[in-house]
RNA sequence: GGUCCCGUGGUGUAGCCUGGCCAAACACGCGGCCCUGUCAAGGCCGAGAACGCCGGUUCGAAUCCGGUCGGGACCGCCA
């Protein structure tokens, strides 16, 4: 018998009384007694203790006064039900243990760089070099298989709905067009490059060109952009297209979906159909396009009422053309001058001109009428502070979204226990640059609203756009569009856009063709795996939920990935690097 | 591209604002000895950091200043 149909030692129970067991494992613990010894022997499915006696056992227990924490030991014994008393219900395996009479060190080893345990905050970037210690930790193991559980639930419940999985090209070709492109150089063709996928968005439209009907993927997306708290390099996304559908059979389709998600993974009901909201209600009301719903603080708009007023610090703005954005902090009264200053440094930080709050110093250069007006908008009563931004629209929208999620935590407003998804619906098909021009709010292949169309010249703001976004408890876990499928609109849009006649053919030559040969009517999502993962674990922070991540600079701590490669490999590749004057990275 | 925070034994922190009492404290871990029912075992003893790196200010710097490297948070960016 080999170690691996041994039995596993997380999984012994009470049944298993009796048993002459082979165990192998990690040692996690050892609790030496003199003529008595215990070790916590853990594997995958968890940690079951080892008792090593004396007075039995002489021989095993000499050698297990060597082990050390991490070694790979193996062991043999007699599962025994522990003595009255010395149960221990807090370990799945607390009502058993194994009674060893023999003991083999696999695999001994160095003291860890830190202990493999959770709730033990190591560094990060120490974590991420010894990755594989860190995966180590029971949390983390926990984490990989809820995460390789989330995509069999999403196997299944594609297939069950027709769906099937096609995979797509690796190597594709690049745009200029959102995100980032990491490219690959091509040795057969000089000077040429591929781009890694940011998604296989275009690949999907045409495999519905094809009569695929139903395709999904669990698909790699590769982004050269700078990282977040909840971004990373290569993301994982459930990609998802279907022909001949709407709105709301996307929408059914991926409620049923996160219901089937929740109710196997977490045993929760998730309500259906979720509530959906404007997007421009949306970014008025939470400052976000992914509002968080489990705290109920709105920002107000308190332009209108501010338009005429004393202050300047408020006036002015709203004269240039932005607006004064209002929201409640309660029972905010009592705030110290260096709270006060981190609101304010948080949003100096997010890029605001500065922070006003009521009552304070700005109260003298306010009428009565004034202030009456942004108490009544705010719901501020006795007690509350206001505070209020004024700045470009979608500067202080930014900068109110990070205050409220701010006042949320330090309020602890947040209502934990709760799921509170929303589709983010519609949306706006054109947004404003920073130079004031017009620019797509998605990729350019979602469809406008045929009722909106006429808006196009006089309002463009004002189209709508048939897309959506599906949001949890404040993370954007899906968002898709249905898509334009005649050649002629999307020529119009490209055009609206600012392409070229030429740029067009290149870019998308392949996809108007194809719009000529019978297209059906279709629309689709993606869902970010990692993200949908950040929600189901409950953390903030992608990393804990990816296997082997980069870091913020992009850097694998763990490889020592980017690195050079040999001259000769470049020279093959027809590429010569230029170094920077400065800021060159160094290899770690 | 920008703003901010952090960097002290193996690990996590304290000290830094208000330089000297700091070759630096605490906890965990680590090593040794004792211990037959612990499970964050316990008891006793012990080893281990000149405070990321470089430079400056000063009679004197972990502590102040500048730069640099590394990590992180955020804005921009992420169609």
């Amino acid at each position: 018998m080999s170690g691996f149909t041994a039995p596993h030692c997380g999984s012994l129970r009470a049944a298993d009384v009796g048993n002459g067991v082979e165990l192998y494992g990690w040692v996690a613990h050892r609790r030496d007694h003199g003529g008595l010894i215990f070790i916590d022997l853990r594997d995958r499915w968890g940690a079951v203790q080892v008792v090593f006696n004396t007075e039995v056992m002489p021989e095993a227990h000499r050698k297990a006064s060597e082990l050390r924490s991490e070694y790979v030991v193996r062991v043999k014994g007699e599962v025994t039900r522990r003595r009255t008393g010395s149960e221990n219900p807090r370990m799945p395996t607390g009502e058993v243990e194994v009674a060893a009479s023999e003991l083999e060190v696999i695999s001994a080893a160095k003291t860890p760089p830190f202990q493999i345990e959770d709730d033990v905050d190591a560094d990060e970037a120490l974590r991420l070099k010894y990755r594989y210690l860190d995966l180590r930790r029971p949390r983390m193991q926990q984490m990989l298989e809820l995460r390789h559980k989330v995509v069999k639930v999403m196997h299944r419940y594609m297939d069950a709905n027709e769906f099937i999985e096609v995979e797509t090209p690796m190597l594709l070709k690049g745009t200029p067009e959102g995100s980032r492109d990491f490219i690959v150089p091509s040795r057969l063709h000089p000077g040429e490059f591929f781009a890694l996928p940011q998604s296989p968005q275009q690949l999907k439209q045409l495999l519905m060109v094809a009569g695929i009907g139903r395709y999904y993927q669990i698909a790699r997306c590769l982004r050269d952009e700078d990282l977040r708290a909840d971004r990373v390099v290569e993301i994982t996304q459930l990609d998802v297209e279907m022909s001949f559908c709407t709105e709301e059979d996307v929408f059914a389709l991926i409620e049923g979906l996160w219901a089937k998600v929740w109710k196997e993974l977490l045993a929760v009901d998730l309500p259906i159909p979720f509530p959906r909201i404007d997007m421009q209600e949306c970014l008025l009301k939470y400052g976000t396009d992914k509002p968080d719903l489990r705290y109920d603080l709105e920002i107000a708009d308190v332009t209108e009422a501010l338009r005429q007023t004393e202050s300047t610090v408020l006036r002015a703005p709203i004269e240039e053309g932005g607006v004064v954005r209002a929201v409640r902090f309660p029972d905010g009264h009592g705030l110290s001058r260096r709270e006060l200053d981190e609101l304010a440094l948080m949003a100096k930080g997010a890029g605001a001109k500065g922070l006003a709050w009521i009552p304070g110093p700005l109260d003298k250069r306010m009428t009565e009428g004034e202030r009456a007006a942004i108490l009544s908008a705010t719901k501020a009563g006795d007690g509350d502070l206001v505070l209020l931004v004024a700045d470009r629209r979608r500067k202080a929208e930014t900068v109110m979204g990070l205050l409220r999620r701010e006042i949320a935590r330090r309020r602890k407003l947040i209502r934990e226990n709760e799921w509170r998804p929303l589709w983010v619906y519609p949306m706006y098909l054109f947004e404003e640059d920073d130079l004031g021009n017009l620019t797509y709010g998605h990729h350019p292949f979602t469809s406008p609203w045929p009722e909106d169309m006429d808006l196009i010249d006089t309002k463009p703001y004002q189209v709508r756009a048939r897309a959506y976004d599906c949001v949890m408890n404040g993370v954007e876990i899906a968002g898709g569009s249905i898509r334009i499928h005649e050649r002629g609109l999307q020529e119009r849009v490209f055009e609206v856009l600012g392409l070229s006649k030429e740029r067009i053919r290149s870019q998308f030559g392949h996809l108007l063709d194809a719009f000529e040969y019978g297209v059906p009517p279709h629309g689709g999502i993606a869902s970010g795996i990692d993200r949908l993962m950040m929600v189901l674990a409950h953390t903030d922070n992608v990393r804990d939920v990816v296997p082997f991540p980069k870091t913020q600079s992009h850097q694998d701590l763990m490889l020592g990935a980017p690195s050079q490669v040999e001259p000769a490999q470049l020279e093959e590749l027809h590429i010569q690097v230029v170094q920077p004057q400065k800021g060159t990275k160094t290899p770690s």
